[in-house]
DNA sequence: TCCTGACTATTCAAAATTGACTATTCAGAA
DNA sequence: TTCTGAATAGTCAATTTTGAATAGTCAGGA
């Protein structure tokens, strides 16, 4: 329900259409969903079906006509409640990461210590990527704010891992 | 490919059936994967038909027959190459509770303040649960110690918020 | 002018995932 | 001994998700 509750957020701003929708979550939302782009036009198909929005066509020169959607009185009541519920609960994120540390004892300790480093290279490029993002406006900077400190504590929980390696802390195969 | 190289990880230890596999894996790894049942078949399914594991029938008194999975070469060569692979890349963790922030301004300061408070004590609850867990042998503990960390660290960060709400930081609608 | 590659906008068949269900065993209560 | 609830073991139909394809627009270079 919490991509659906982001769609009717972003349809509360203004109309959009389908591309417009999943473009903008792709390139700003990125780190809290990965929506592509036909899960974003079922969604929003359920959604016309549920009455929460409404599509209408939208003719523009010689363009092929595009969907067009708003939200309905029915779509807001939705969006308040589900993002009360968003809110109050909190939502475990999965790291899939865990599952190759869970298997370090099967590679030999120089090995495992030789691919965690290169894992490491890539997080610090993401933090630095991160980092390089331009503000954004009201709440909308949280999410940037919440993915460079999660990268940053990432990175020193990484860090840490490797010295223990380094010194010889969980033993090879 | 990350689930099937946590089945192939748990199959190179002893041979296991489908439920004994799923049983463990949301028992131990919750904080890393989320694999139900029937996804558990699918995916042994899958996986016999690749060749990396067979199954076999057991018969044990008068149960009915279960399906036991043992790794087969070709599977230790795949667990070797997926194991590589999920350790040198960095796979970035989704956020969903993010999406709630992002539309924080649509609440009015003070309910919103409350909403997020519960989700401190849900997020404060997992923390308290998380260091009740008794201690793993090997790198199976760096999982434990990782969900741990990332939890204090989510905490720090939600208690910033709800300060910077306090002192009436980002504006109600 | 014609071609090419990038962007806009959407659809579809195939694959993956899930909730709900079936069926058996077993331990303890009534 | 019979019932009940929990644990074991797995299946299936229906829903959801995805990779790949389709189709048009537009800008710039050859």
């Amino acid at each position: 329900m919490d991509r659906e509750l982001l769609l009717l957020g972003l349809l509360r701003r203004e109309d959009m259409h389908g591309y417009q929708l999943t473009e903008f979550i792709n390139r700003n939302l990125a780190s809290c969903v990965d929506l592509k782009k036909p899960t974003a036009y079922y969604l929003l198909d359920k959604m016309v079906e549920a009455g929460w929005i409404t599509r209408s066509q939208e003719q523009e020169g010689s363009r092929p006509p595009r969907h067009v959607y708003q939200i309905t009185p029915e779509g807001e009541a939705a969006f308040r409640r589900l993002l009360r519920e968003n809110l109050s609960a909190y939502h475990p994120a999965r790291f899939t990461d865990d599952i190759g540390l869970a298997l370090l004892d099967s590679l030999p300790a120089d090995e495992a210590r030789a691919l965690l480093s290169r894992r490491r290279e890539a997080l610090a490029a993401e933090l630095e990527a991160a980092r390089a993002a331009p503000p954004h406006a009201g709440s909308w900077q949280l999410v940037i704010d919440h993915l460079r400190f999660h990268l940053a504590a990432e990175l020193s929980w990484l860090d840490g891992i490797l010295r223990r390696l380094a010194e010889g802390g969980t033993s090879g195969e």
